[in-house]
DNA sequence: TCGGAAACGTTACTTTATACCACCGGGCCG
DNA sequence: CGGCCCGGTGGTATAAAGTAACGTTTCCGA
């Protein structure tokens, strides 16, 4: 896993890859304004971090990603970044694998939630639109007498890529 | 925050308590038998200290309690248990706060999913039928081609007991 | 009754996350 | 200008959650 300069993570070019991610930090910064929140070098290092992977990564993973690029953090620096993150809205957590993913869906930051669907092989984390279940949950939730705060809707299998018997 | 939660029910005679657990662990070991595991002391133990306390509760705070009984375990043992139990269906898990509860309907030991309304305040939790979400959701995955494999529908917020402004 | 599988004990370890305290740098008040 | 607050950061240490490895015991069916 070392490469020339570049990020290795993928069979897209890299130089393509490179754009997304330019692109992907730009529009994190522009949340980050609207909400009046700092994107410190840090937030952008780690942000930058978890884009480039296009996938699920933990905490301490993206700890050793940028310990191998010369940036050598104790892990409350990473994690009191990815809580800006999550606070702008351009990251998610997955609570079931304790895992983080940047949001593809810009409408997320404007308290629209969707549903994950996180592949196991691959990390991968598709995010779709959650049609009528969360509206389900607030309708459960209170023939319950519940004042549901957060809710949570994630589903873990296979991606198609990951698919067995498909080729 | 591993003590003395109120229970979501309100106080209750000792000796009314003592039969409800003893009720509960007979219909685990019920469960048990009709899946051919076997219930042992452990997980006997381990479920009673899951069961005693009406609401969700994490392995070393089950570790914890079972100590001061004069049962000194190693965590694994506890981790093996709870296994035990989740296979079993007798317990669930849950993801958002790394910890257990006792299920309290039959019913989810063949198949059927929940949903889990988790109180933040004292911890309780409520299973409530999903009213279709998981078909919603099996239907939203083979959109996306995804193939799901475990579902999980967590819903943080406050019960009726514990939420503000009622008195 | 004996052999293999399941359960358990013990030790050590990994992974995930937070507490605590000091420091720095910019905005704000006097 | 000078002192002060406050959010962000660095560093150390530690809590909390979960697992690996390996040997021993217990159970159960042939
Ligand atoms: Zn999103
Ligand atoms: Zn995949
Ligand atoms: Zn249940
Ligand atoms: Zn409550």
């Amino acid at each position: 896993m070392t490469e020339a300069q570049a990020k290795p993570n993928g069979p897209m070019p890299s130089a393509q890859m490179e754009r997304k991610l330019a692109k992907a930090v730009e529009r994190a910064q522009q949340a980050f304004m609207e909400k009046n929140l700092r994107f410190t070098q840090l937030r952008q290092d780690v942000f930058a971090e978890i884009a480039a992977t296009h996938a699920s990564i933990g905490a301490y993973d993206i700890l050793a990603r940028l310990a191998e690029k010369g940036t050598r953090l104790a892990p409350i620096s990473v994690y009191r970044a990815i809580d800006a993150l999550l606070e702008a809205g351009v990251i998610h957590r997955l609570e079931s694998k304790n895992a983080f993913f940047a949001c593809r869906r810009i409408e997320h930051r404007t308290g629209r939630r969707p549903i994950f669907l996180a592949c196991e092989n691959c990390n991968g984390v598709q995010e779709v639109d959650s049609d009528g279940i969360f509206e389900t949950i607030d309708r459960l939730s209170a023939a319950a007498s519940f004042q549901p705060r957060v809710k949570f809707v994630e589903v873990s299998g296979l991606c198609e890529a990951c698919r067995p018997g498909k080729d």
